[in-house]
DNA sequence: GTTGTCTGCCC
DNA sequence: ATTCTGC
DNA sequence: GCAGAATGGGCAGACAAC
């Protein structure tokens, strides 16, 4: 057995180095001398998981439930306060508290700690809460406060050492003496970090070589790139590429033998039981076996794609499926097809792929598509694509193989975006390393009929470190009020922000709210009056909503 | 039984 | 999801 | 160019509080 002691002084460490040649070095050293019943474990607790990711249990912990539970050890006021407001994140904020709780470790292994962990995230149930509560609160009793503090962020996925799951294959490559590229491989067909350690270390390259794709155990995504507009795709892929259309939807990743199927999210996750009817559809496919990749996209009974937001109501769902299945009908486009029969096509290209994925599944199952002899050929498939509600393109190279898990240049992605002047009305202090930035903007429009600011949205995107700080300045000079982590300001300060949708919000009393808004330029040059109005924004949601479908 | 809070997971 | 930063 | 870090809106489910 390995102490867990061990396992917190590398992450102090890590810690302590931004090289990531010294962090993979640290790592592998580390991987090599661990008990190697305890290894997988290891793997994962290191890179801030307590499961591998295929593991459908989760911790049910978060800092409300941490921080609650430390509350109940009656320390004076101030070690909180102290430790709240000086500590960068949770961890920390866990070990400066627990100084003073002055427990002694007992020196619990690696794979103690984590049985312990694992006997919390397996409490259900009425008061299981309370009991998780409860067990946690013991294990803290059982070790030092270094250890706690590791184990909370482990718990969190929060390790802040900058080692995470790239370097770790990178670690795992150099403790096994195998070539990182094979390591990366074998990751992205086994999709767990800890059997790859297994493999890579028990049996060396031979063992990593023969990690394949298996059905029913789902590998990576493939990822892609933004491109800012279609002429920069164009002249990244040289020309010759081919466009389909991007749905906003569900990403999924279809498993078929014989009569049997199963659909995984992006994360991996299954989610065969939210999508019955598509199941029943895919069982009828001539191909004995095959493994498929496409978008699901709620549709109207015209058949126009609805909101993003009717989706997800369909993709988590566990209860009332059926019901569900009534009320938001889908659609299946797919784009991808990485098996057939016996044959592989993960190395094929994707001009090869695609001839496959259309002689495997029926035209209406497909994804829209051109393959397009100009620039302006291509911006017209793009205007077709926004004007009938769907995202925008994406732009794939004809000859490049599908290679999982990494975001490649081969596939671009090209979505419709606008701007808007909003201002700022309020900031949230951050975390980590932007502990001590206002880091979180809150962001209103003016609505003209009360001449007041209301919220539309937040964004923490698009500013440098040096903006951050001069603005955290700004922001503060012109404070209001400060409650909780929130400090209101006189709305001044006028910022571009760049958005993908307005969405309809059940949360902000404007009912509306921006999706995946950035700051792209402070606007010095302009007064909060001149800033975009409620009215404007209703108008430009109509726009939005007339292009996309409705529930009935 | 209803409402609120927390958590994880889609994007 | 997007964006910035450091290697 | 990759890897890591910070954190958005909104959905369902599970449980807690009333």
């Amino acid at each position: 057995m390995t102490a867990y002691r061990e396992l917190a002084t590398l992450c102090q460490q890590l810690e302590q180095t931004s090289s990531r040649l010294t962090m993979r070095r640290l790592i592998a050293g580390f991987l090599r001398r661990v008990e190697p019943s305890e290894l997988e474990i290891a793997v994962n607790l290191i890179i801030g998981r307590v499961f591998p990711e295929q593991d459908p249990r989760s911790m049910q912990m978060s800092f409300a439930s941490v921080f609650r539970l430390l509350g109940e050890l009656n320390l004076p006021t101030e070690v909180y306060r102290r430790s709240y407001s000086t500590a960068v994140d949770a961890g920390e904020a866990v070990r400066m508290i627990l100084k003073h709780a002055s427990h002694k470790s007992r020196r619990l292994s690696i794979a103690e700690v984590h049985r312990q962990l694992e006997s919390i995230a397996v409490s259900r149930g009425r008061g299981s809460r309370k009991e998780r509560d409860h067990m946690f609160r013991d294990l803290l009793s059982q070790i030092d406060e270094i250890e706690a503090k590791y184990v909370t962020k482990s718990m969190f996925g929060e390790m802040r050492h900058g080692a995470s799951e790239g370097i770790m294959l990178d670690a795992i490559a150099e403790a096994a003496s195998v070539s990182s590229d094979l390591v990366r491989r074998a990751h992205m067909f086994a999709g767990e970090l800890g059997h790859v350690a297994r493999i890579a270390l028990t049996k060396g390259e031979k063992g990593v070589r023969d990690v394949r794709i298996i059905l029913f155990r789902p590998i990576k995504p493939m990822l892609a790139r933004t491109a800012n507009s279609l002429e920069e795709a164009w002249t990244e892929l040289g020309g010759t590429l081919a466009l389909e259309y991007k749905y906003d939807g569900a990403r999924v990743q279809i498993h078929k033998r014989g009569r049997t199927v199963r659909m995984y999210s992006r994360r991996l996750t299954d989610i065969t039981r939210a999508f019955p009817e598509l199941i029943e559809q895919l069982r009828k496919l001539p191909a004995e076996r095959t493994l498929l990749e496409g978008e699901i996209v709620g549709v109207d009974p015209a058949g126009k794609p609805l909101p993003f937001q009717h989706i997800m109501r369909r993709v988590t769902r566990v209860h009332q499926v059926q019901r569900a299945m009534k009320k938001i009908p889908i659609r299946l486009h797919l784009f991808d097809c990485l098996m057939v029969g016996d044959e592989m096509l993960v190395d094929s290209s994707y001009e090869i792929r695609w001839k496959t994925l259309l002689n495997t599944v029926p035209a209406d199952l497909v994804a829209s598509r051109l393959v397009p002899r100009s620039i302006v050929q291509a911006s017209a498939f793009f205007q077709d694509a926004c004007s009938k509600g769907h995202e925008g393109l994406m732009a794939k190279a004809m000859s490049s193989p599908y290679t999982p898990g990494t975001r490649g240049k081969s596939w671009l992605k090209i979505k419709f975006a606008d701007t808007l002047d909003v201002v700022i009305l309020a900031a949230d202090w951050g975390y980590g390393r932007r502990h001590n930035w206002l880091s979180n903007y809150h962001l209103g429009v003016l609505d003209e009929e009360s001449g007041e600011y209301v919220p539309v949205g937040k964004t923490f995107k698009g500013l440098r470190d040096d903006e951050f700080q001069s603005l955290t300045e700004r922001l503060l000079s012109i404070r209001t009020a400060e409650r909780h982590n929130t400090v209101y300001v006189k709305p001044e300060i006028v910022v571009e922000v760049t958005y993908n949708e307005i969405q309809k919000s059940p949360h902000y009393p404007s009912e509306m709210a921006l999706r995946f808004a950035r700051i792209t330029r402070i606007r010095n040059d302009k007064s909060s009056n001149q800033a975009t109005t409620l009215q404007t924004l209703r108008e430009l949601h109509r726009k939005e909503l007339a292009r996309k479908g409705e529930v009935s």
